[in-house]
DNA sequence: CCCTTTTCACCTAGGTGGTAAGAT
DNA sequence: ATCTTACCACCTAGGTGAAAAGGG
């Protein structure tokens, strides 16, 4: 889902990462881009593209923008830090509000029923501490089309929200066979 | 307190730092030392030694010891990250388990009775990615006598025990004019 | 006797999908 | 009609001091 309230990108994404120099610095970070210009939509138990595609989308296909970028918490670290183990973005979160990213807090905004790819990237730092995205030695980004999804603001399929409550331990609630037989039951 | 399983430090240690440079990396990180070898004991309404200074600890006030080091969760970072706001520790912990840093979790290891002394380190991490301790150009080091504070399993000053529950949020419970009207009322 | 460990009810803090109401 | 927002009960996760139980 997509709230104005930010959520949690559930699954979230996870990367193994080697080859790096271990006693270098680097910032890590996902962004995400628009995958295609189209609107989508849920019909007929399929995403089907909804025929007309944005006006002003036209070209902006895979070019980022600064408030859809999700720095990794334990930026900026060495090399060795981030091969040391999985890298994950448990804490990722998504919005539809533009004015969301006001606060303190990071987070990706993104226009609902679009589809977008993720990216990861890794940058080193230089010497003098600050990062240059220009100098492609310097930069790397890595792309997973397995990881393109489609944001919502209510589920269309059901399949998804099954998933989600199967997986994802804060929709315990929500499993058909969870025991609540250790809720106080008055009288 | 001071119990087995790690309880955070409270109140907690937060530092304004200026005068770093804004481009370059730091590690901050506080460690806790003994502050004088003797055994304390509250007797009478006060803090007493308990005369007999622990045999092995002549000698070693003061002396840094590798589990009795919390480094800030941001660190590494810029001078300019440091700088910009208040850098807080509340989330340091304290424990009288030696075998606790067996875990991931990172844990400062006190002996109960004895009184401490926390110290504020800030390391430059040279171009190579490590950082020198050694090179006292590039490592920093500040003490406040106001933060000492005597380790305990149980607490023995009413007024500690008071000023904790009043200010810390997760003893709101204890509070004597806790509202608790809104909890359910069976019948 | 004094100190330590374990367990507990109670709290903070915040992440779920469902659902009803709102908006276009 | 379709999509969005606001709110809710319900959960995870974990930080409190009190009190009982354990240990030298």
């Amino acid at each position: 889902v997509l709230p104005s309230l930010s959520r949690r990108m559930f699954p979230f994404l996870s990367f193994n990462i080697t080859g790096l120099n271990p006693t270098a610095h680097y910032n890590v970070f996902v962004e995400v881009v628009l995958a295609d210009p189209n609107h989508w939509r849920f019909q007929g138990g399929k995403w089907v593209t909804c025929g007309k595609a944005d006006n002003n989308m036209q070209g902006k296909c895979g070019v980022s923008a600064s408030n859809k970028v999700y720095v990794h918490p334990e930026s900026p670290n060495t090399g060795a830090h981030w091969m040391r183990q999985e890298i994950s973005f448990g804490k990722l979160k998504l919005t539809n509000n533009k004015g969301a990213n006001n606060n303190n807090a990071q987070m990706i905004v993104l226009q609902s029923l679009h589809k977008y790819q993720p990216r990861l990237h890794i940058v080193e730092v230089s010497e003098d501490g600050v990062e240059d995205v220009n100098d492609s030695s310097k930069t790397q980004t890595f792309i997973f089309p397995e990881t393109q999804f489609i944001a919502v603001t209510a589920y269309q399929n059901t399949d998804i929200t099954q998933l989600k409550i199967d997986h994802n331990p804060f929709a315990k609630g929500f499993r058909d066979n969870y025991d609540s037989s250790h809720q106080i039951v008055p009288g």
